[in-house]
DNA sequence: CACTTGACCTGTCCGC
DNA sequence: TGCGGACAGGTCAAGT
């Protein structure tokens, strides 16, 4: 459930918490993916200190002096969460909803001169970590073939709009969740920026007007800035850099709100599947 | 090529 | 209570 908000909101945190820190240590569990090499662990991973931290659609990427960038996806459950005594201190309340790390879910720790940790945590195990060269970041397969920014300042409705025409015959869910079209839409935000523009998940791209494109645009980048406001959506596993939850859940409108009002018109949300997922609308705001 | 479905995993919840 | 099965949903590979 990481998506855009959420990721956004983990690099917000460990931008805060980890750039200038060194790497003294690196444990990792075999089971999945990383390290794809360790050679390159022990020669640009350890000793590296923590230089910046980005964000690209849902990838995280930590770019470390040793002109090496750890690249990380979430996926479904994956958590990355720092701690250290500084703030979490003797007698400091456990504002965290995890408890003790690292745990059975944790794939990877990073220790630091500080003493402090920073955990990749991944219930599921479907997300992945690795180790590249920075420069070389922007050309795995992923990188080349996502979409642009939705909340970058110079993305415009009209080149949102454009975007969709290479998925002209599918469902509009569908074409949203594509991330060639746009970066970092999941299924959360997908359910509740076409309930603010009033728009049937299973509609065909090609039969969206150009002002519901426009109004679909503002709604996206509203829930977005939103969610990101409230730190994210935590339904299950999603925690921030510090291990809490994110708010935006609290302010839905139909995403796990089956059965409920909706708050726009009274009718009940109902929830089926679409485009391969859980999808909530309202059928009266809602029609095909 | 455009599009849809299944696989990847594990923890949780529901019904019997 | 125990147990099997459905479900959760991001992305890629495989299938139509």
């Amino acid at each position: 459930m990481p998506e855009l908000p959420e990721v956004e909101t983990v690099r917000r945190g460990l931008h805060e918490l980890i750039i200038g820190l060194t790497v003294t240590s690196e444990k990792h569990d075999t089971s999945k993916g990383f390290p794809n090499t360790a050679i390159d662990v022990e020669r640009f991973l350890i000793g590296a200190s923590i230089i910046d931290v980005r964000r690209r659609a849902k990838v995280l990427m930590i770019d470390l002096s040793t002109q090496y960038t750890l690249v990380i996806h979430l996926k479904m459950t994956g958590q990355l969460v720092y701690r250290g005594e500084a703030v979490f201190g003797a007698g400091h309340p456990n504002e965290s909803l995890i408890g003790k790390l690292p745990d059975r879910s944790t794939r990877v720790t990073l220790g630091f001169t500080n003493g402090a940790h920073l955990y990749f945590n991944d219930q599921r195990k479907f997300g992945w970590m690795k180790l590249l060269p920075t420069l070389e970041v922007p050309n795995i397969d992923f990188m080349k073939k996502v979409g642009p920014e939705p909340l970058e300042a110079d993305f415009t409705a009209e080149a949102f709009a454009a975007r969709f025409s290479r998925r002209a015959k599918t469902s509009i869910k569908a074409a949203l969740l594509d991330q060639t079209v746009v970066a970092g839409v999941g299924n959360i935000y997908a359910d509740e920026s076409l309930w603010g523009a009033k728009i049937h998940p299973l509609r065909r791209v090609d039969t969206i007007t150009a002002t519901e494109f426009i109004t679909l645009y503002h709604e996206l980048r509203a829930v977005m800035n939103l969610a990101i406001e409230k730190g994210g959506s935590t339904d299950k596993n999603y925690v921030n850099a510090e291990g809490k939850r994110g708010s935006y859940m609290d302010f839905a409108r139909v995403f796990r709100r089956e059965g409920l009002e909706c708050p726009r018109c009274g009718d009940v949300i109902v929830k089926f599947k679409a485009a391969g997922r859980g999808t909530h609308i309202c059928p009266t705001c809602q029609v095909l």
